[in-house]
DNA sequence: AATGAATGAGTTTTCATTCAT
DNA sequence: GATGAATGAAAACTCATTCAT
């Protein structure tokens, strides 16, 4: 029952398996042919579209980092005030989207990944740079020429939470809810400016 | 003419290759005769002394955490005072044996697998709970019931900060020195600490 | 909009998008994606029209082989004297269609599928006794009993020269020239003829 | 039951299976598994020792290049006299080793195959050229400037009777028998030798 | 103590071919 | 008439692991 139009539908079916075939197995080390039976194609299917297990790689890593970057968007385009747009962004770091425990895996696999890859690394270091000059942005205005440092070091804290919660026995409990997370990036957040302010 | 006593020497070699190999390759991808051949040796004789790959890895698993754990105890041991023993526990984690790119990365690496598998899931939680449990217990002397929730933003941070040396394009860049890296978490100690005592 | 009689357009299209193809990979492990492409179809196409693989490349050596028989017939028509016959045969073997770097390559790649391949096999032995009975035919006029041997010679060399032709570092050079190739034929029909007449 | 020292053993059988696979099927599109087979040993191991099967196929031309190169270095040492010698190199070109009908098929499937692959087309360069130079060589004192046309002649009619041998139904007809061969070319060598003498 | 020899099991990838539209 | 969609089957290649010596 071959129908026309299949090709998007296939690609983000494609995209979403590999997403949960590497998050449940939590890492890379899937088989094309893990990732096509979630989709429910072949593995014939999957090389037909994305030409290679690298591909489809990069574009899971493209297809997560475009959503966390436009979740970020949406959110941060009504919102003015550079205290509450540095929360938001907080808040979408950890929102059920990204801190799934399935994503995170994911997320973590695909840090590791790219110290082999230059694609995988390369798109990494985008997302990286746009965090960081999302974050600079608006600390700019609240703490100046600290405004790097700060940066640096809530990224580090989020990407370190995240790296717990990946390892975490048992990721529903309180110590690793994403208020938990929050609370404690936003606590840095709170000493760092109140320095600042000073 | 068989010699004696070799078996710990070939263990050591056979672990320190490990760790070159996975630090060099950015994740365990590496094959058991490339771990061999950095050895030495030839692949049947790591399986002679390891029984399989996997129990390799958790060998060197524990070598790296070994050596990390020693490194605090020796620097804790004479030393007295909760802030500066925390002080310690940071150097040691930013200290060069650890934060040396290819450590890092065989770090990283590790905790991806972990994810997989049992055996190297365990070792880390030692690792984490040993960590959070040294923090601890100088932390409860200087901020009393906060003493859990800043012992996990220092953890969180640490592993953040590896994480991000990790994928530095250029791990010599001043913005990656382990001095950097100390100088964040103890300001995170320093403020939160001044609250605390407030 | 179905166009009518397309069939024999993409038919021919089909078949020397396969000669270019073969001529350009220089052996028959070219794919029918990558012959439809060529022709501006779809694979899918390809087999409607042919069937199958083999089928092509049988109809693709037809179109070779008729392609040069029916240039020695019209070459021939109209000339009778015997050793003017063998001179255009020999001429007609080496001229640019016949001679093109990838038409050469072509026919070598399917003299070695013929090996395998009943049909192929089949067609190329129809050429064989065609070339080898004009042969036979003008040459019974100038050598009576050598004809034969003669014939085999002259088909030896052809062929020999074809190869050499395909394996040339440089086809443009003078040493493969179709004039030296056909110099050398020429040069064998009469110095073998010079001898009969003796 | 493995041994010591079945490196070589195992090289040359793989070596020899594949010219068999590659004669019986008259193609090189046998598979490494075939080959394998024939040899006796798991396909992997004709990995383990060739690393690729293109590196196998070059291993084996150079075995049929070498074996033919020195069946000719022996029969022209104790040989002074040029014309001798010539009839020599034409033997030797026919001898049954190299005339055998799984050799020749195999010799004309690289012949082929040199048009895709640098490797085998050095190689078979290599070969052409030092028969050229054997026979401009022993032409020189014979013919002197005509040497290298001759040799050219020669060349070209002892590949297309190569083809031709290939292509036969019947292999054991006597129209491709080693000395209807043989005598083709020792009758064009005279005629032209003869000319050249006047 | 150490290794060369060997392989089974698996994985990616390619492709001719089919079929519903 | 033409094609996008889809796959089965096969092939190269890799590698952890075993074993006899």
């Amino acid at each position: 029952m071959p129908k026309l139009g299949m090709e998007p539908i296939r690609r983000r079916a494609l995209i979403e398996a590999a997403v949960e075939a590497i998050g449940d197995r939590g890492g890379l080390d899937v088989t094309m042919g893990q990732i096509a039976r979630r989709a429910g194609v072949s593995p014939a299917l999957a090389h037909h579209y994305f030409g290679a297990k690298e591909q489809l790689f990069l574009a899971t890593m493209r297809h997560l980092l475009g959503q966390f970057g436009r979740a970020v968007s949406v959110a941060l385009a009504p919102e003015h005030d550079p205290r509450r747009r540095l929360s938001l962004i907080v808040a979408e770091s950890f929102a059920p989207a990204q801190f799934a425990p399935a994503t995170v895996s994911a997320w973590l696999a695909f840090y590791v990944h790219a110290q082999n890859e230059q694609g995988a690394r390369r798109l990494l270091r985008v997302y990286a740079r746009r965090l960081h000059s999302n974050l600079v942005h608006d600390l700019r205005h609240l703490a100046g020429a600290e405004a790097a440092r700060i940066a640096e070091g809530v990224a580090a804290l989020i990407d370190g939470l995240y790296i717990r919660r990946a390892l975490a026995v048992d990721a529903t409990a309180p110590a690793h809810a994403p208020e938990t997370a929050i609370a404690l990036v936003e606590d840095y957040l709170d000493t760092q400016l109140a320095r600042s302010r000073t």
